[in-house]
DNA sequence: CTGAAAGCGCTTACAG
DNA sequence: CTGAAAGCGCTTACAG
């Protein structure tokens, strides 16, 4: 055991005695820059080595400007395919050395502001932003305005300079409900948590987040194309919350003309409309075909199977600290396409 | 737009000339330490303020010895539960005001190595570890010797003078076994992907995860108290990948004496685990009962619902950080204990 | 209450 | 190739 007392840890100038060398030396040694003999960096390294000596980073940081981390904003971790996106930054930052610093936002501008500052204030050599609030940019602007390379995750912001790494929702979106179309749906319901359960939606109104736009404008797209009206009046976009998600999706199940096809903005919007739908009695896809952002392995596993829309999330995320760590490092930037899964929950419409 | 030239970000020093005073009486003010006057610390805030300083976190470690920020090295990310742990980590952390530093191990006892010299390098005022082999503990060690606060997730680790934040799995791991003794099974296989796959388990064979240990155990504890023999035969360690887990529950299933009831030591085992039971056409729970580790909200939603056993993941991940954080804060490690929910996947033997 | 100075542990020109 | 010295941006005794 003996944890004893916490001796403090040897410094560059240490080993420098130790080999007997200056310390100047024996840092060109350890770090590996500079012009050094061979023999002498030998015996640096054999003295630090015997002292297990560690770099100070802190003190690396303020000499270089740069931290040897990459920070990360996003809103909410909760999203179970968030993980995925996370492995693959952590493991792009991982490659080039750099560790991972992390702060939530927790869906607040005020919290995302907070952790900026705080990643900031941490010499962060690059930074990806979940943006909570398209419409709150000042502080995304001071990033940029401090030379910290910034990407944006899944949501463009106007008026920033800054690559986004996103899929494209649209195509597959559209795909989805041409496909709807085909089988005779026409009333069709889309339900995302934005916190703005009173909005009517309207063709082109600007939302919160880009990727809802994509996704809305999307779904409707072929309607428009087969000159039918979109059923804007089966959008709703309630709190976050399951109840208000629950209640959200009653309200359409409930309504005049109510909708044979349901989609959900994502994984855990869709285990609630599993819910209401089940709860119901509503057969699937007899009496309600569903669909839902997201590939979850749990889509596969449920009865009937979930169709789905996926996107590369894992190499999305991948991209995203790359070019956080490295911005001239890409030319253009890569496209990623959302995939279309048909399973059984999608069927013909009632009637 | 206007990026233009990344300026310079001010110092204390700029703040201190702006404002008239001291290097040493604006830092005062800013940190809010020493004594001060309220006039001369409005002044200093004022023009801090105007140049919109923020502190440069690395000289602050430097002097202070403290980062202001939590370490987490985790051996995977992509188990389903962790952002729920995650998620109580960083805000605990965000309530210290401190940011996560996450480093991932990918299982590896190497990688593991080197997340630890990383982050201690970067100064972290603590560290939470789900270690990757309980066997390999130098590097640990390392962590308490030079003083920062180091707790376990999930995995004791012999020989380590540090906390562990676990729950106890043996009691909730007893009352499924107890439960399906009840129910007339005998023939339990369990599936959990320890990388292992020639080792015959016995009762009591030191495992490299102490919460396999445990879940083993405490599954096969009820059988010892009523005399009958454990199916030490349908224990299985598969490495990590589909294809492995399959095949063992396959090996499972095609033995001589086969399993009645089945378990799962994650959700992501209990994937294969149901796409297997489902592939050779078993009725569940008529021809086997399922059941699986952690409380994932599709097991509500497939056919019949799993069976599970939960802990409190939020609450662990919480604890976890608070204690990095705060070692002295806890007189009394708190215990957490898991949760038998049993629903339709589990129900009497066949015969 | 305030200031001058030393120091944290590195890196980086500048001489030699 | 190596060393002495200055400097990164803060904090912290120590005087006053």
């Amino acid at each position: 055991m003996a944890s004893s007392v916490p001796t403090k840890p040897p410094t560059a100038a240490d080993v420098a005695t130790l080999a007997g060398v200056s310390k100047a030396t024996a840092t060109r040694a350890l770090g590996g820059y500079g012009r050094i003999n061979e023999e002498t960096k030998r015996r640096v390294l054999a003295a630090a080595n015997q002292l297990g000596y560690h770099p100070n980073a802190a003190a690396q940081t303020m000499n270089t400007g740069r931290s040897g981390s990459l920070g990360i904003v996003a809103r909410g971790i909760t999203n179970p395919v968030w993980p995925v996106a996370f492995q693959g930054m952590v493991d792009a930052a991982r490659l080039q050395g750099l560790a991972v610093l992390f702060a939530g936002s927790g869906f607040e501008v005020s919290e995302e502001r907070k952790a900026i500052r705080l990643l900031l204030g941490k010499q962060v050599d690059g930074l990806i932003v979940s943006a909570a609030d398209r419409r709150d940019v000042e502080h995304l602007q001071r990033i940029t305005a401090v030379g910290t390379p910034l990407v944006l995750w899944e949501r463009r912001v106007p008026g920033l300079d800054a690559p986004v790494i996103e899929a494209d929702m649209r195509q597959a979106s559209s795909e989805l409900t041409r496909r709807l179309l085909d089988l005779g749906h026409r009333r069709i319901g889309f339900v995302s948590s934005l916190a703005m359960p009173q909005a009517a939606y309207s063709i082109g109104a600007e939302l919160p987040a880009s990727i809802i736009q994509d996704k809305v404008e999307g779904l409707f797209t072929p309607f428009s194309e087969a000159g039918i009206a979109p059923p804007v009046d089966l959008v709703r976009f309630p709190e976050r919350d399951r109840d208000a998600i629950a209640a959200a999706y009653h309200s359409l199940l409930d309504g005049p003309n109510p909708p044979t096809a349901l989609i959900a903005s994502d994984s855990q919007i869709a285990e609630t409309m599993l819910d209401v739908v089940r709860s119901r009695g509503l057969r699937i896809p007899g009496e309600v075909s569903l669909a839902m952002y997201d590939d979850l392995s749990w889509a596969r596993l449920v009865d009937p199977p979930l169709t789905v829309i996926a996107q590369p999330d894992y190499d999305m995320g991948k991209c995203a600290a790359e070019l956080a760590m490295n911005p001239a490092g890409a030319s253009t930037l890569p496209s990623f396409s959302a995939r279309l899964i048909l399973r059984g929950s999608v069927g013909r419409a009632q009637d």
